[in-house]
DNA sequence: ATGTCAGTCTTGGACTGA
């Protein structure tokens, strides 16, 4: 059983690169994020050629997380119960779930495909959305892993420790390093969530991350801010994970490599 | 901090978000 997680950055623009990729990799189940295409403009048919039926959740422009399957996809869950949009703060009233967190079980699993907010900042609304978000999905998890296993895989947009940035000096101030937002990947983990590390093929930090600028992944200048958070029986089935450098590499790539997971029947 | 992308509208260039 082979799972992937990959930030696309569009799944038009990546299109081509994804069929590619698909059936170079061929996992039987992949946590898309950041689609930025509506649910109905998913290419549902390009992937399902590749044998592969589709769970897609998007709002537009932004955002957008999708699940592929071809070890069944089954009971869909569009955004997580409890799941905050982002408010400004003079706002009244609750808003609607941006689309970042789809789930379904596949072969067995409860999977779901995250997109953590940016944060922006630590002085903008957007960084307590964000720690809100996380809060809420703690508890979402907490129930789902009642239920049996689970693996929550997806863009974090925070990195665990500071050997998951290329230079933590230069981070200070910043999102993705916060100690509230580690604690809130630590307080996932408390729930008996395993971060599943996958191996770098190249250097000692398995980044899963590049900035498009500056030549930043010819420098490996990433991050790990991808992950798999896995339920004890799921990471007991790991035999190895690996983030494929070789996506982030050539001609139109996404700025995100994907992380391949293989699993243990 | 920003040398790049992608989506969209204000449309062949500017804006936003990352």
């Amino acid at each position: 059983m082979r799972l992937a997680t990959w930030n696309v950055n569009s799944v038009k623009a990546r299109l081509p690169r994804l069929l590619d990729w698909l059936a170079e990799t061929k996992p039987d189940i992949v946590c898309l994020q950041e689609t930025k295409c509506p649910a109905e403009a998913f290419p549902v048919a390009e992937v399902g050629a590749l044998g592969y039926a589709t769970a897609a959740h998007g709002d537009g422009r932004w955002n957008g997380v999708a699940l592929l399957s071809r070890a069944g996809l089954d009971d869909v869950t569009l955004s997580f119960p409890g799941e905050p949009g982002f408010a400004e703060l003079d706002t009244v009233g609750a808003a609607r779930a941006e689309a970042r967190a789809i789930g379904a079980t596949c072969g067995g699993m409860r999977v779901w495909s995250l997109y953590a907010p940016n944060g922006r900042s630590l002085d903008s609304p957007h960084y307590t959305y964000k720690l809100g978000w996380f809060a809420e999905l703690r508890e979402a998890l907490a129930a789902e892993l009642a239920t049996g296993p689970l693996v929550a895989c997806g863009d974090y947009n925070v990195a665990p420790t500071d050997a998951d940035v290329w230079d933590p000096a230069l981070f200070a101030g910043s999102t993705h390093v916060t100690p509230a937002e580690r604690q809130a990947l630590a307080d996932l983990r408390d729930l008996g969530l395993q971060d599943v590390v996958p191996t770098p093929m190249k250097g000692p930090h398995p980044f899963t991350y590049w900035d498009y600028r500056a030549g930043m992944f010819h420098q490996n200048k990433g991050m790990r801010i991808d992950l798999v958070y896995a339920s004890a029986d799921v990471a007991g089935r790991v035999r190895s994970a690996y983030v494929d450098r070789e996506a982030r590499k050539g001609k139109g790539p996404s700025d995100h490599a994907p992380i391949v997971v293989d699993l243990e029947p």
